[in-house]
DNA sequence: AGCTTTAGGTAATGGTATTAGCTTTTAGCT
DNA sequence: AGCTAAAAGCTAATACCATTACCTAAAGCT
């Protein structure tokens, strides 16, 4: 028996990739040792069971989205942050539908859960975006829950292809951008 | 062996409550049978298995949603119907997480689904909002889009206590209607 | 070299959905 | 009313999945 050599972080890598390609309702645990080349109960040195591996490929999945919004608004301020912010996080939901999906529903279980570090680290890109506005303190959390809210639905109803009559969803997406600043500007 | 008197709309109701009640990841074939009072092959007889169970489901939900929404509004326009429609359909969510989390990520398998038509229905009060201001052709399917990601997207993060700070969640919301009906009426 | 740690394996358990086939109730027809 | 056939329910069996217990061998350390 050759060892494979993993380690819980090349396995949850593996399994938020094999979300991103079967889907992550359809990850399982036999899937996942199949494809790093392991018995099904070896996983379980590495990650605590599927709940574990699911919240960690959640953790992972907003760690990197808040390194691509972050990544993408550097140097901008204003509309360009904006739009910059909300191009590169639909980008990744649309390119990592899986691993995104696993967020979905997932409630950090403390205050110290990595999870929750993950999710605060994207709010904190989204609220750099805001600070390139001139909004009053007390509209900053619910502006803050308003692009939350709106690029959250967006990403997920498109991965969801809940957009029907499909055309223009590119469009589509651009205009919320304007209708978004423009809100916000008016503040 | 007495017999139940089931059929498939009853099965289905007594699922989406459970689902309501247990949370839909805990939706199982062999519970749901539990609560109706019969063995879980004899489901089977009515639905034809946990998949078709879960499609149902969420086009009971999105039916049931239409219904709640397009109530309403009935007898306001601008900017009351735009807050009557939010309110109702959050509320819909908040009452029934389990039934709506099923219509997460369901997409219909064609144009004569259940689904789709349940969605389509959604949609149009929706639109019957929209009809409430004086918007360009160019820009209804985009703001149809904005208001359903924006809801979509405000009411799956509440029911997976996305929010966690978790204080005015209420007023966030109300925020938001104002938001949308100041963007709206400046197009 | 010898020892300890640990990644990996096999075997077994429990829970789940699902199918096959049987039985009995019920509805429909004469 | 009585007969018949469809349908609703059941038990038994299968397959798959997650998980645990326990064993084996590879790797690292002294």
């Amino acid at each position: 028996m050759p060892r494979v050599g993993l380690n819980p972080a090349a396995v949850v890598a593996a399994g938020a990739a094999l979300a991103d390609e079967v889907g992550f309702a359809n990850l399982t645990m036999g899937l996942l040792a199949e494809q790093v080349g392991v018995r099904t109960p070896s996983l379980y040195k590495h990650v605590g069971g599927q709940e574990d591996l699911n919240r960690r490929i959640a953790a992972l999945a907003l760690n990197e989205a808040a390194d691509a919004v972050g990544g993408a608004i550097q140097g901008y301020a204003g509309r360009d942050a904006l739009a910059a912010a909300a191009r590169a996080f639909r980008a990744f939901v649309v390119e990592h539908p899986g691993r995104y999906a696993a967020t979905i529903g997932m409630e950090p279980s403390g205050p110290d859960d990595p999870l929750a570090t993950a999710g605060e680290r994207l709010l904190g890109a989204f609220m750099a975006v805001l600070r390139g506005y001139e909004i009053g303190e007390s509209d900053l959390d619910h502006a803050l829950r308003m692009l939350r809210s709106l690029w959250h639905g967006f990403a997920t109803l498109q991965a969801a292809n809940g957009f029907q009559w499909s055309a223009d969803i590119d469009e589509s997406f651009e205009w919320l951008i304007a209708f978004a600043d423009r809100g916000l500007r008016a503040l």
